[in-house]
DNA sequence: ACATGATCATGC
DNA sequence: GCATGATCATGT
């Protein structure tokens, strides 16, 4: 899928292309696009994703970059039930396991990436055809000091036991409002981390996601 | 019913 | 292998 606008000059360009997206369903932007709309997400999970960043003239692609690199702003697609409510987690970045010793929050990816976000909520329960799922109405975020602390507060807490070595007995339960669950093609993909004691191992990659908990506060707050 | 752990596609 | 985009599907 390739961008089909030039990208936005200004965080309103981007809102405004964003709002005009709302109450459309999927098959209206993928019509815009050009492209099909696949029956179910199973083999594409990210095409939702990939589509918006098209209509909304994302180019990053898959660098390690924000989405609207000059705006520094990351896009992010939210599956929400028909009382509004998060489907899904929504994944951050992914989980340092080496050389963490050092890193703090104010340095952090998470803190980076999740600083400015425009979501973009989808009427996405799975009874609901791909092609008839609706857009919502967008949302452009920065943390709260309250949001922040808490993001803060896991991110922490998580790092401090990997940096200890205890990425395993990380469990996706660690964490009120972040979580670390793996993030890998399958359950034996291994990267670097390190053990117990300081020792290198091999483990599962993993990453960040916002727990729902999270991303429902966020829409509240929007709520009119 | 729901969250956790697992998985899918793509580009470089 | 790691980054992007996430949702699937099984266990509890």
């Amino acid at each position: 899928m390739q961008p089909i606008v030039n990208e936005p000059q200004s965080e309103q360009e981007l809102l405004d292309r964003a709002v005009n997206l709302a109450g459309l369903n999927l098959a209206q932007l993928a019509d815009m696009a050009g492209v099909s709309v696949p029956c179910n997400l199973q083999k594409e999970k990210g095409w939702a994703g990939q589509l918006l960043e098209c209509l909304l003239g994302a180019y990053a692609g898959s660098k390690p970059v924000p989405d609207f690199e000059h705006l520094n702003i990351e896009l992010k697609t939210l599956p929400i039930s028909r009382q509004g409510s998060p489907l899904e987690t929504t994944y951050v970045c992914v989980a340092p396991l080496t050389n963490v010793a050092g890193l703090t929050w104010q340095d952090s990816v998470v803190k980076k990436k999740l600083s400015r976000v425009l979501w973009i909520p989808i009427l996405a329960e799975r009874t609901i055809p791909v092609a008839e799922r609706i857009i919502g109405y967008p949302l452009l975020w920065s943390p709260s000091a309250q949001e922040e602390q808490a993001l803060q507060a896991d991110w922490e807490e998580l790092m401090e036991m990997i940096a200890l070595g205890q990425i395993e007995q990380i469990t996706a339960k660690h964490g009120e409002v972040m979580q670390i669950r793996p993030k890998a093609a399958n359950a034996s993909i291994r990267t670097a981390a390190v053990g117990h004691h300081g020792q290198p191992i091999e483990a599962l990659p993993r990453g960040f996601y916002l727990k729902k908990n999270f991303t429902q506060t966020i829409l509240r707050n929007s709520t009119v």
